[in-house]
DNA sequence: TTATACCCGAACGATTTAGTCAACTAAATC
DNA sequence: GATTTAGTTGACTAAATCGTTCGGGTATAA
């Protein structure tokens, strides 16, 4: 898993689609308008969430993108993962490179770190990041401790989250 | 925090120079040698570590670099830190680029994200990752749950670590 | 004094980032 | 059916980063 400013347009533009999805699809030219994002750009990045099955799309007027699942179960791994390549990780990609003795430390050591990062970022769901982004954001202290509660079975929201746009 | 191969690359070397700083220095050319990492290329990131007080170095015939600090009082992100620098992260750096409304979701987020993964790196020492490397890597399962156990505030070892190299 | 090894910086190709432009297709509406 | 909306695709660009190569330094042990 790399971590690059990519995978955060591409969360935040999420963000934007699941906040405003209440209404049928989002045009990108609104998220665009909304996070500064190139149109471009999104239309790049949507691409390939398309093609990774969480988002849908809608043709012609009155069209645009709604996701694919329950914002509950799209976590930020899997966002990340759709728009960032997977960086090879081992630089000994299958050849075996690897050394004489002691063989590509990097191997099971980046994949483990890997491990980890993907299934802390996994536990955080997109329905988590909106109902944060909802509330007028208080301390960074607040938020991260927020933020630390993955709550593996996130419990679908009895009260609809209310889209007052 | 942003993670790239560069890190990686650090990452590796310092364990290189923790496994053979028993005998003196260790040379780059020689990390060089045992981790395929061009010779270059690890100066330059000798030299960030120098700066950044992870590394002290010898100058001269039988010169070469050594941990500035014991093994078990280095993280991770602190190799990472001194070598990857800085992601401005939030798109709108200080200017007020922000939205009218509802400014720059990125900011609390992501920053709040990267927190996370800091201090999950944070709590990997270079002794735990040293320590890893010399038993003869089993599955990645079990280094991975070896991983997991950061163990925040690490007591100094009573037993010194025994570098038998 | 010479070989060793750290130090420094410039330059390079490859890749990635982020953005732009242009042409196309599907669908809704007038 | 013509037009407009909006997704879809591809090529192309400037900038940054990655990893490397080269060429020179300087300090120091032998």
């Amino acid at each position: 898993m790399r971590l690059t400013t990519k995978g955060r347009f591409a969360v935040t533009a999420m963000i934007d689609v699941a906040m405003h999805g209440g209404e049928g699809p989002v045009t990108l030219a609104a998220v665009s308008g909304r996070q500064h994002i190139s149109l471009s750009y999104l239309e790049q990045l949507f691409g390939k969430l398309r093609r990774s099955g969480l988002v849908g799309s809608v043709r012609g007027p009155g069209g645009g993108y709604h996701l694919a699942k329950p914002s509950d179960q799209m976590s930020v791994a899997d966002i990340i993962i759709a728009v960032d390549e997977p960086i090879d990780a081992t630089q000994c990609g299958g050849r075996e490179n690897c050394h004489d003795d002691r063989r590509c430390m990097t191997h099971e050591l980046w994949s483990s770190l890997n491990e980890h990062i993907f299934s802390f970022l996994g536990g955080i769901t997109l329905a988590e990041l909106v109902r944060q982004q909802r509330q007028p954001a208080p301390t960074e202290v607040a938020v991260m401790k927020d933020l630390r509660l993955p709550s593996a079975g996130v419990p679908p929201p009895k009260v609809p989250v209310g889209e007052p746009v």
